[in-house]
DNA sequence: CTTTATTGCGTGCATATACACCTTTTAATC
DNA sequence: GATTAAAAGGTGTATATGCACGCAATAAAG
């Protein structure tokens, strides 16, 4: 029988490491909670991630990719590349600065339509979880994680 | 002095919307963590991703697809070709099953190898995480992710 | 036993993500 | 003023993610 015992206490490990592993919790329900929105979101023809970049935008102005990713947490190279098929689909455009290295990101007219109209969506998809998951607990779940964002990346 | 008042009215809206986004918290969060988790990791050469599936298929046994990805609230295609990336690496492996349409995954013996060694890895980010966040508060985190998405995943 | 539905899987396409490495421009140092 | 350091950005490569569509095998219906 010892092999069975030593094969079901090596098992409850790594069971325990399934249900534990904060990255694993938070993959899954990012992938799951990302199609909620992006189902809801999809009259806009803007995904979520496409809709916070905008939204943004919209509020830190015309700003540089590298603080823009800084504020996303965002590798800069990723948000370059984001930005990228914002601009093709003529809802960002990047001003050129007078320090030639950097270029300014900011909202086109049809950038700012869009936003606008895909507000009602965004609030839907919100307001379906609010409902599901009850206002205290999204409102902690929200908090949480902000509050957890903050202390990792403390040096 | 009116324009700006309104202007700045939609600001705070705009303010409202990035500050309490469900998906914008998760997916700020899960790059974040992704990236403690697989800087740790590096040794072992597997990326959190890659890791969260090898322990999968070592609790879940031989499984198809189809099933691992329901596990982990992964579209299907994605365990595909994340699953192929596996086997690229000798890490897994596809059994024939009786049933013709499906194949059963499983550890090759690397993996189980690899899995074993990337544990106290795992287990440094982890670790560091449970430090930086304290018990209590990790612990709720992962409890509140893993309520919600059962709570959202209910028809 | 044929027809139809369901199930399991793969591929093409598009987006999202990040690392390593490079170029250009500005700032700092001497 | 020349040299060096730092900052901003881009590209190549690789992985992660999911939708639309299609194929093959099995199960269900008639």
């Amino acid at each position: 029988m010892e092999p069975i015992t030593v094969k079901n206490q090596d098992m409850s490990r790594y069971l325990e490491i399934g249900r534990t592993c904060a990255c694993g919790s938070l993959r899954r329900a990012s992938r799951l909670i990302t199609k909620v929105y992006d189902n809801f979101l999809q009259p806009s023809g803007l995904k979520i991630t496409q809709f916070i970049m905008l939204m943004s935008v919209k509020i830190l102005g015309p700003i540089t990719i590298t603080k823009l990713a800084q504020k996303l947490l965002m590798d800069r190279t990723t948000c370059t590349r984001n930005l990228k098929n914002l601009q093709g689909k003529n809802l960002i455009n990047f001003e050129q600065s007078e320090d030639r290295r950097m270029k300014k990101i900011v909202l086109t007219d049809q950038g700012n339509e869009i936003l606008e109209q895909s507000i009602p969506l965004w609030e839907k998809a919100q307001n379906f979880l609010l409902d599901k998951v009850g206002e205290n607990q999204m409102a902690r779940l929200v908090k949480d994680l902000s509050r957890t964002v903050s202390i990792v990346r403390k040096k």
